[in-house]
DNA sequence: TCCGAAATATGACAAAAGTCATCTTTTGCT
DNA sequence: AGCAAAAGATGACTTTTGTCATATTTCGGA
């Protein structure tokens, strides 16, 4: 469904808003060992989420990443996705055809369009906010 | 969401589907060409069909890929994705989790869900027979 | 001012997915 | 029996994705 790049990130991004929310900037490593994810890897995905200004890092000593309760509360997964795996997800053919619309549907075309809107639908409505209230309560997990 | 094995595989069944209700066997070639795919790739996701026995092949000349109206009312598109891609896409976790179910869930794990059974409520309720109807009637397409 | 902690940048490497080409086997037809 | 048409099998190659390692930049603090 999503890249391996998507679901770190994803899952990282998480990790430091429960850690933002608390006061506390995080640094790469302790994130990595938290959501169990490829060190380096996991940068370069924060770097990109950096550059699209989802969040914020700080180099240096006591520097690490950090996002604001603000940010928090706009994000939403769509966001996330779609800077990461690319707007492919949200609208490519389900059978790969590069034509495929309303006017000229593959044969998955209407069934396949209800999967999309699911699928939008759980993106867009899920903030980082919201996702990360389990975490804290401890009813949901980053990692294993 | 799909590979593009799988994209190819249910495409290549659809036009064989559509070609034996009209009581023609197809070759390899006339099937790439038709639902423009990469003849040789085609022909290795064939073959995994051919074993798992949705489709039957018969060599030789005037051979040629075919399939029954039996296997077209029973073959969903269920059947196919789980032959070439395996079994995940059914069950694992959004933000790929080794442990994630009801009891120890990830942040989207509930939500994910309804995305996990429409895709299933489509899979499993598409099948073969009832794809091709439209490519019949010309109102859906198989390539482009 | 210098040291060390941190992100950032870059490139090498590995694994998986997708593609292409070639050879082998089977079988109908003459 | 031999030819040709077809699938089947195999391996090499390419691209994409994921991973690892190493240098570079930035900056707080002693």
């Amino acid at each position: 469904m999503f890249s391996k790049a998507c679901e770190y990130g994803i899952r990282a991004l998480l990790y430091v808003a429960v850690k933002s929310h608390g006061g506390e900037r995080v640094i790469i490593s302790d994130i990595a060992k938290e959501i169990d994810s490829p060190v380096s890897f996991t940068a370069k995905i924060l770097q990109q989420l950096v550059k699209a200004a989802v969040v914020t890092s700080v180099k240096g000593p006591h520097g690490g990443f950090e996002i604001t309760d603000e940010k928090m509360k706009t994000t939403t997964l769509a966001h996330i996705v779609e800077i990461i795996d690319g707007p492919a997800i949200f609208r490519s053919c389900g059978l790969g055809l590069g034509v495929c619309d309303e006017g000229t549907p593959c044969p998955l075309h209407f069934k396949y369009h209800n999967v999309r809107s699911e699928l939008k639908k759980m993106l867009e409505t899920s903030t980082l906010e919201k996702l990360i209230q389990g975490v804290e309560r401890g009813s949901t997990h980053l990692k294993l």
